[in-house]
DNA sequence: GCGTGATCATGA
DNA sequence: TCATGATCACGC
């Protein structure tokens, strides 16, 4: 009998150490990588929403717990799982960080939450597909991304863009349909939360915490860039 | 309560 | 079918 590795593994020393793990996950399905984990699968992920991401961080060995910073904070790689349907294209937006609301952000890309959480994503797509029961479902081929330059010159323009509102405190006329590939959202246990803001005359206000997403055509387009043509 | 992990549920 | 706005769970 081979020795078992430790459950859940140390964080990855080195990029290499993080792509080898990820690539014997290619393949397994989630029962799988659940039993490892001493995990019983969820029958369903409505509310079990982040259940998947959080067995793959485990398996990987990602550190950043909830700290807004990326999952492997030591290598400055963020950990995204990818969730697709049977045409291989993504079921859902992605989440990236929370939006500054109030001050402490300059509104400049370089150096943002955004920017460091986009700098190098490990992306592990996920079947998602509703037919497929949860326990079957595999995880598939990792793939260690960085935007090109279009990819980031496009993400800097909707960050720019919409950064500008939330600097004007035009918050109240932002909503999701801004941004071609970025995209501001509610991101708060429900709509009732509020956080400090700032509003178009500068007086504080008091509205629901917003995310930053990266729309599907987005994930779908880097996916392809790399696995097709 | 906040930021993380996300998916759900509804209407167009 | 799809995007938006709403929501669920966890660690601290």
């Amino acid at each position: 009998m081979p020795p078992s590795p430790p459950f859940p593994p140390p964080p990855p020393a080195t990029e290499d150490e993080l792509l080898q793990r990820a690539a014997r996950l290619a393949g397994a399905t989630l029962a799988e990588l659940a039993a490892q984990a001493g995990q019983r699968v969820p029958h369903d992920l409505r509310r079990h929403k982040g259940w998947v991401g959080q067995l793959l961080e485990r398996h990987l060995g990602a550190s950043a717990g909830s700290a807004p910073e990326p999952d492997f904070p030591q290598l400055g790689i963020e950990l995204k799982s990818l969730p697709l349907d049977r045409r291989g294209l993504p079921r859902e937006s992605t989440y990236v960080c929370v939006v500054p609301l109030e001050g402490g952000q300059t509104g400049h890309w370089e150096g943002s939450l955004l920017q460091r959480k986009l700098a190098r994503v490990l992306w592990l797509p996920v079947e998602a597909d509703p037919g497929l029961v949860l326990a079957e479902r595999q995880v598939g081929v990792a793939l260690l991304w960085s935007p090109d330059a279009a990819e980031q010159a496009q993400l800097r323009r909707d960050y720019e863009e919409l950064m500008e509102l939330v600097a004007y405190g035009r918050l109240e006329e932002l909503d999701a349909r801004f941004g071609e590939v970025l995209q501001i959202r509610p991101k708060a246990a429900h709509s009732r939360v509020r956080g400090s803001s700032v509003g178009p005359d500068g007086a504080p206000l008091q509205v629901n915490p917003r995310g930053f997403y990266l729309r599907p055509s987005f994930t779908a387009g880097l996916l392809q860039r790399h696995f097709q043509g």
